[in-house]
RNA sequence: CGGGGUGUAGCUCAGUUUGGUAGAGCGCUUGGUUCGGGACCAAGAGGCCGCAGGUUCAAGUCCUGUCACUCCGACCA
């Protein structure tokens, strides 16, 4: 009799806290279905929405207000070292697109094709661009001349179109928003200065601003761009152990430049080929901050790219002068941060859980206690961590705590991914490790494509890169063949 | 492109088995009370049941086709 109570009673308290538990928990959690809360946040941080076009989506302001401040950040870098943005057709002529034939094998089978203007059919069809470099070779080959005209150091800001099988918000979508970086020089070895120092720009804007960790390092044959000599990458890993290519820097040497005739009379007035180089990031960065740094109760900006690094919420806001000094607050501290004050009649906790969602890193609170205290509180997203701060040094306060939070989060993604990155000699533990926990794996290999042929097959993982600055150990074999290893690389599974 | 799942209100879904008046919760609007972790009361608005054919007196429900989304693979940033 008392047990059947008790059970009863014990049942119901189970059932009403599960149920407040769902209207808490709006998003899936991580552990239980990864792709399902990345699909749950960019759509309930408001990033995007899904549009009626296949492979589409819409970018929301609060996710484009992320776009723009990665472009303001990459394009002053860009800018700093020398280069010049341009503005390229977004249709290709086919005969333009065949003119590399590496090239257009490796994006003939996912380019969209233009036959018509209003109703009548095209003598020739256009691509919509995949991406540009036949557009910027055409150029190339009209304007440069001389060795007086090199170097060319050109970026566009556009989207390109890519008709993807299966497309995920950011990640993969058929169309996508980049840049795209294209260069021309007079000799090889300054093309490969070029495209290591944007690959270095990369790093650095991962690192310091994305707070993102990445390895540094350059793409087997298999891997490597279509009409590329020699691609380069950086490489970073998500919550779920899957790697992700954050961006690509390509050495064409001359190939491009001799398919598209572009020459130049050197200074011994005899005529060369110019040597070249492409560099691009994409919207996909956005998917990357989601995955490294979100959490269970949503989206978790690095405050350097967050549209809003601070967001003012008003506690019992119809009392007298809580609003004004919110205001206030609003105004001083708009001089030097990114802020937003919610003033809407939504109660105190829904605006907490929408901010948190939303991966604001910073919140303030400030009530009628506060205001006779001259205080108020300051809410880190990425620790959960409450202060109450004085409003006199407050622009200090707020300022050391967006920059811890910056720390913050990178030392933890390099935590998280150290924790995930293993190495190995033997092929049945890499197998084991791809499959009970994903992550990087560092293992020799013989320079054979066959070998990575065969890693793919087996473990689904792909090689990543040849890392910079880390060599390959002496006498070390390769993972599949045992034959001597020609490299150390980097593998994993990837998005 | 192959395999699975899902399309009904802005969102999450019930209703489909067995055809017969279009539903719930949340959100939204208006008014009021609240406000330090997703508040409450009252009154409202809102749907060509993805789309196109077919079967039927009658289709959200049955049949055929098609489109989109989603997950898992192959291809890619």
């Amino acid at each position: 009799m008392f047990y059947h109570i008790f059970n009863l009673v014990f049942e119901g308290i189970v059932d009403m806290s599960m149920e407040n538990k769902k209207l808490v928990e709006a998003i899936t959690s991580m552990d239980e279905d990864f792709a399902q809360w990345y699909t749950d946040i960019v759509k309930k941080a408001e990033l995007i929405d899904y549009s009626q076009v296949r492979g589409c989506m819409v970018i929301r302001p609060y996710g484009y207000a992320i776009w723009e401040n990665m472009q303001k950040v990459l394009d002053g870098m860009f800018k700093e070292t020398g280069h010049e943005n341009v503005y390229m057709p977004m249709f290709i002529p086919e005969s333009l697109l065949q003119k590399e034939k590496d090239h257009v094998e490796g994006f003939a089978p996912e380019v969209a094709w233009v036959t018509h203007g209003g109703s009548e059919k095209l003598a020739e069809r256009m691509c919509v661009r995949p991406t540009s470099e036949t557009l910027f070779c055409e150029h190339y080959s009209h304007i440069i001349q001389s060795y007086r005209d090199l170097p060319k150091l050109y970026n566009q800001w556009c989207s390109v179109v890519r008709w993807e099988k299966t497309t995920r918000p950011f990640l993969r979508t058929t169309e996508f928003l980049w840049q795209e970086g294209h260069t021309a020089h007079a000799t090889f070895e300054e093309a490969q200065e070029e495209t290591i120092r944007m690959l270095n720009i990369y790093a650095r804007f991962y690192e310091e601003y994305l707070a993102i960790p990445v390895i540094k390092g350059q793409k087997t044959e298999r891997e490597k761009f279509a009409g590329a000599q020699s691609t380069y990458t950086i490489e970073c890993l998500m919550h779920d152990g899957k790697a992700l290519q954050g961006a690509t820097s390509h050495n064409f040497g001359d190939g491009f430049a001799r398919a598209f005739n572009i020459t130049y009379l050197d200074k011994d007035n005899q005529l060369k080929y110019v040597n070249q180089t492409s560099w691009g990031a994409t919207t996909r960065m956005i998917g990357a901050v989601i995955m490294v740094h979100g959490d269970n109760d949503g989206l978790v900006l690095p405050p350097k790219i967050a549209p809003i690094e601070l967001v003012i919420v008003p506690i019992a806001m119809q009392k007298e002068g809580v609003l004004d000094k919110a205001y206030e607050l609003k105004e001083k501290l708009s001089k030097t941060f990114r802020v937003k004050l919610d003033d809407s009649d939504k109660s105190p906790g829904w605006k907490f859980s929408e901010y948190e969602m939303k991966g604001v890193p910073l919140r303030l609170e400030i009530g009628p206690k506060d205001i006779a205290d001259n205080k108020c509180v300051l809410v880190r997203r990425d620790t959960r961590e409450k202060v109450s701060v004085s409003l006199d040094n407050l622009q200090d306060e707020i300022a050391k705590l967006l920059d811890d939070i910056q720390k913050n989060l990178y030392n933890k993604a390099l935590k998280l991914r150290e924790e995930k990155t293993f190495e190995t000699d033997n092929f049945e533990d890499f197998k084991n490790i791809i499959e009970k926990s994903p992550g990087f794996i560092k293992a020799h290999w013989c320079g054979d494509e066959k070998c990575e042929e065969k890693v793919k097959e087996e473990t689904g993982a792909t090689s990543r890169c040849i890392p910079f600055g880390e060599s390959k150990r002496d006498g070390a074999k390769c993972i599949v063949c045992k034959k001597e290893a020609k490299e150390l690389l980097y593998w994993g599974k990837a998005y």
